[in-house]
DNA sequence: AGGTTCATGTAACCCGTTACATGATTTC
DNA sequence: GAAATCATGTAACGGGTTACATGAACCT
């Protein structure tokens, strides 16, 4: 029994706002900002398939008079629970490196799922990653910059300058919760 | 016959640079910024017998007094052609979606391939693809904010922001290259 | 003698891509 | 009655991940 992909976690995301058909999650990957993921039904239909074969979904057909009948998922106990366990996961090097989407989609449904608290505790520990890495990444190039013709030395930058940015997000963000919380004492 | 991915990509670039071995390479993806590619001999082996089998690269055994013998790749005439025609397609709006890195890929190696008019090229075409999809972003998602979770629209917000970030990079660049240019005439 | 680095591979597995297929319902 | 939209699937293919395997040279 393997890991679920990040498309099943994306899947499951959505599920947990509310049951939707294959159908509808495919509309919400063509037509919203989520659209970094594939629409293709030879990629959802077969997530929502595994999803359901490990317990992490159930579906039922719906029926509608003159509509199509289509199949409505939701998520069950055991998918909220592991779709949580993802959420929380220790934010890794590795992950800045090759994963920075996924991290995002873990922060994207927190507030749903976890509540802003942990969604703090997320950023905080995404700000520190970042605020250590960024130093290593610039040391680590720093010495080879002369020997480097001018795209490739920009291409690294744009790298670091992502970084950066991610960072700054991070931190207003931070500020964001922060006075949320305050407000609300 | 498939398209080369974008690792291929990747080995092709570093191999025009200068004749490697499988192990050069991993070392390049285990040591420095490009760290993004997959280290894994399962990825890199099998990525170099394919280019080869597709004629843009040769490989030779190289035999060392003393060290283990290896096997070095420098890419054909073909090869090398491929990269260039792969560096200069056109910058889809899908690009800027789903294959950032690989435009950054593109970009990287350009200096040593195409040079630095094609490079200034590449950066003006990509600030203008960014230029135009920013705006329809932000008209996207403006309209839904009011009914999101905070977690929800800040990540959303993040996106919109890597790419500002990717903008204001992509204009300094141009106005590194104009300067060049301008210093040389 | 034993551990590390150099060096190259293979094999199973999984998932995403692409393309094809089907059929109901709504709209013109 | 034809086209578009709603809705759900399957099948071939390819490439990356993970894990395993091997063996030479070097260092201690």
């Amino acid at each position: 029994m393997n890991e679920t992909s990040i498309l099943g976690y994306a899947l499951l995301g959505l599920l947990l706002q509310k049951p939707r058909s294959g159908y509808d999650l495919r509309k919400i990957f063509t037509a919203t900002p989520m659209r970094t993921f594939s629409d293709s039904p030879g990629a959802i239909y077969p997530a929502l398939r595994r999803l359901e074969e490990r317990g992490l979904v159930r579906s039922h057909v719906q029926e509608r008079s003159g509509l199509r009948r289509r199949r409505l998922f939701r998520p069950t106990s055991a998918g909220v629970a592991e779709f949580k366990t993802w959420q929380t996961k220790a934010i890794l090097r590795d992950d800045l490196i090759r994963r920075t989407d996924e991290l995002m989609l873990r922060f994207a449904f927190m507030d749903e799922t976890i509540g802003p608290k942990k969604s703090l505790e997320f950023l905080k520990a995404l700000a520190g990653e970042l605020a250590s890495y960024i130093p290593s990444l610039r040391t680590c190039l720093g010495p080879r910059e002369g020997h480097m013709p001018l795209s490739g030395r920009l291409a690294l930058e744009s790298g670091i300058q992502g970084y950066e940015a991610l960072l700054r997000w991070a931190r207003k963000a931070i500020a964001v919760y922060e006075r949320k919380e305050k407000g609300r004492a």
